[in-house]
DNA sequence: ACGGCCAACTTTGTATGCAATCTGGTCGAC
DNA sequence: GTCGACCAGATTGCATACAAAGTTGGCCGT
């Protein structure tokens, strides 16, 4: 898969354009448009969007910051390759967030935050009716989004940041390692945990996050990969 | 205060520039060498490290994204002024992770580790005996290192970039918020903690945690700042 | 005298050019 | 025939030049 694939749109207004490009490239990193290895020339980016390699360095540093990207002095930028180890982290960093983020909710959650939430659920729904890959990847980028609507109704800005990290870091891994589609099986989870944060209960919710949680780890084949050098060579190119 | 005040070394080797600016504008700015509000013109610290304003762009973006900097389109960059509300997340975000760092840790610590933490409260006690400012500007960097091995040996590096970033944002906090030097007065916990650690008491080095970090944060000042915008344009040169 | 406007200066945003480093391939020696 | 060194191409790292936005101070009009 090449980043030429991806129709961009023409970066409207364009406040600023490094941002945008990030946002580009991220949604495209998480979307699995763009696959894990995958080479991110700064002169092949800045091309595509019409921008200098400045702008586009500034892009991949982000998204480096992010874990979203690995970048190698002198050598390049590339499409992350989290290691099982990496993945397991992530997971066990949302194990413990995520019910905290549900426990602080609760304290603010509001008819609006409802109404929301549940046009999330109604867009997720509308998404698993369908096929086709390109759906798929809107799926599981609702599905993040229902993680991300959590954290902001939390109200802690820092974690919410933590959690959009967490997130795209949650897709990448998915893409390396899911063995089903099933990112979706855990869509019915996120109804109920809607439901537990609607009766305001904290422990309910943070239960049943864990076990969403679990749910997608679970479908993750995480074995050490046979060859790894050998693997991770194969799939950087 | 003016970053001029900053006497850096000569980056000796250098394999990143802009990484090893960061951590000096880092170091300054934890260490409160720079105070919060304080404008870092891209020209400016250019000239300081010899270097050019594309190095320094550099720098300035990764401190923005860890929340030491604030950057504002063709303003210019400044060193954090975090306020009330965001100080409560930064210390929120603590209670929650530090315990489960504190968990992690138990399950894995070695002799090896303890060894490093007895040294670093050696180095605690040691400052903690001298008097002056810069002295106590190395104890309050000594406090967070304990932080931070707390983090390192808990063995999951997602979360120990995060705490990276909220002991960091935490001493830009009690800087701005500290009412008495007494960000030393969790030294003892330190001690109580690692104690914790060793006999492999996780409820007891949670709760400890806990009452250190309560400790730090009711030594702060967080009401809303009386003239808010006129302090900070007060701060800010 | 006060308020708004305009212009010069300052600072940041972006593009481009050059040097350094790495990659891959080819040629030569053993 | 294989291994090693060297060379050409490509890519990144950094510096500088130019463009755009913002800020400051003074000037003019009311």
């Amino acid at each position: 898969m090449s980043i030429a694939d991806y129709p961009f749109a023409p970066l409207g207004g364009a406040e600023d354009r490094a941002m945008a490009i990030r946002e580009q490239l991220r949604e495209a990193i998480i979307d699995r448009r763009l696959a894990p290895g995958t080479k991110l020339g700064e002169a092949e980016v800045g091309a595509l969007f019409d921008v200098s390699r400045t702008v586009v360095r500034s892009a991949l540093q982000m998204l480096s910051f992010e874990g979203l990207v690995r970048s190698e002095r002198n050598r390049g930028s590339f499409v992350a390759n989290p290691s099982p180890e990496e993945a397991r982290q992530v997971f066990d960093s949302r194990r413990l967030i995520e019910p905290a983020l549900a426990a602080a909710a609760i304290e603010r959650i509001g008819p609006a935050d409802v109404a929301r939430f549940r046009e999330l659920l109604a867009e997720e729904d509308r998404l698993m009716g369908q096929r086709g890959t390109s759906v798929r990847r809107a799926e599981i980028r609702a599905s993040g989004d229902f993680h991300l609507e959590l954290a902001r109704v939390a109200g802690n800005a820092v974690l919410a940041r933590f959690m959009e990290e967490l997130v795209a870091r949650s897709s990448l891994v998915i893409a390396l390692y899911g063995r089903t589609g099933a990112s979706s099986c855990g869509h019915a989870d996120h109804g109920s945990i809607l439901g537990a944060l609607e009766q305001r209960d904290a422990a309910l919710a943070a239960s049943l996050l864990v076990h969403h949680i679990d749910h997608i780890e679970a479908d993750l084949d995480l074995r050490p990969a046979s060859g790894l050098g050998l693997r991770e060579a194969l799939a950087s190119e």
